[in-house]
DNA sequence: CCGCGGGTGCTAAGTTTTTAGCACGAGCTA
DNA sequence: TAGCTCGTGCTAAAAACTTAGCACCCGCGG
């Protein structure tokens, strides 16, 4: 039931440092902006995120800890799509182009090898 | 020289659009917006953004056509390290795997065929 | 020449976001 | 238990964003 309208650019920065740490505290947070506004201001947006449905927290000690409201692998799908669409004309070929040839120095041997069977796996699939 | 400054909502949709169509006019980014404000904000924005670095106009007879002010390339780019880092714990592999995974089923044979020759000429290339 | 039509720049107001401050509660320790 | 620390919720004011409207300009057809 994650909301549909639009994050603010507040909102936007902190649940990008969510989705990155997984699970974090307010102070978490405000270390891991680049522009930090005060502690009180993060934890108001924290809250508001976990009202429109963001977020959620749990407890620990005494502290909250807050996490992704949306699972990990369906932000990671919707991220993907929007990226995809906005920078690579809708063309998954396009970008894994892209991201090999931008990071081909990166890659391990086993890295492309295993990258080669998952490729050769879809291909046996029959499409 | 683009700036620093994040790029507020209707920016962001805004810079969205204008790199989804590459070459755009104010009507054009009007058009493409999925909850748009009048015409006359549209155009605002866009000299707002034009002024902070974001995108650049050219003349098309009477009107402008706005295009990103940052290179196709570098964009993605920038693109597609903001989102490894944020959703995919910056390992390029695991955005590989996701890119591959949740499309493969959209992927036709030959698409399937060149994403394994992409990743065969980086093979070869000795990593 | 004059009036459109369709574009532009600018600006001020309305709305939303963002922020900091304050009050309070729980745990800890002397 | 009193006092300190570190957390929370709430709120109102400041700041920023977003919007619409108005004035103007240019090309064209009557």
């Amino acid at each position: 039931m994650s909301s549909k309208r639009p994050l603010t650019r507040r909102e936007r920065e902190i649940m990008d440092v969510v989705y990155r740490l997984g699970r974090a505290s307010a102070q978490d947070v405000l270390d891991n902006l680049a522009d930090p506004p005060s502690y009180s201001a993060v934890r108001a947006l924290l809250r508001l995120l976990e009202e429109r449905g963001h977020v959620k927290h749990t407890q620990d000690g005494t502290r909250y800890l807050y996490a992704p409201a949306v699972p990990r692998g369906a932000a990671r799908k919707k991220a993907l799509e929007h990226l995809i669409s906005t920078f690579f004309e809708g063309s998954v070929e396009q970008t894994l182009f892209a991201l090999v040839e931008s990071s081909k120095d990166k890659l391990s041997r086993e890295e492309l090898d295993r990258l080669a069977e998952v490729v050769e796996r879809a291909r046996k699939r029959g499409n």
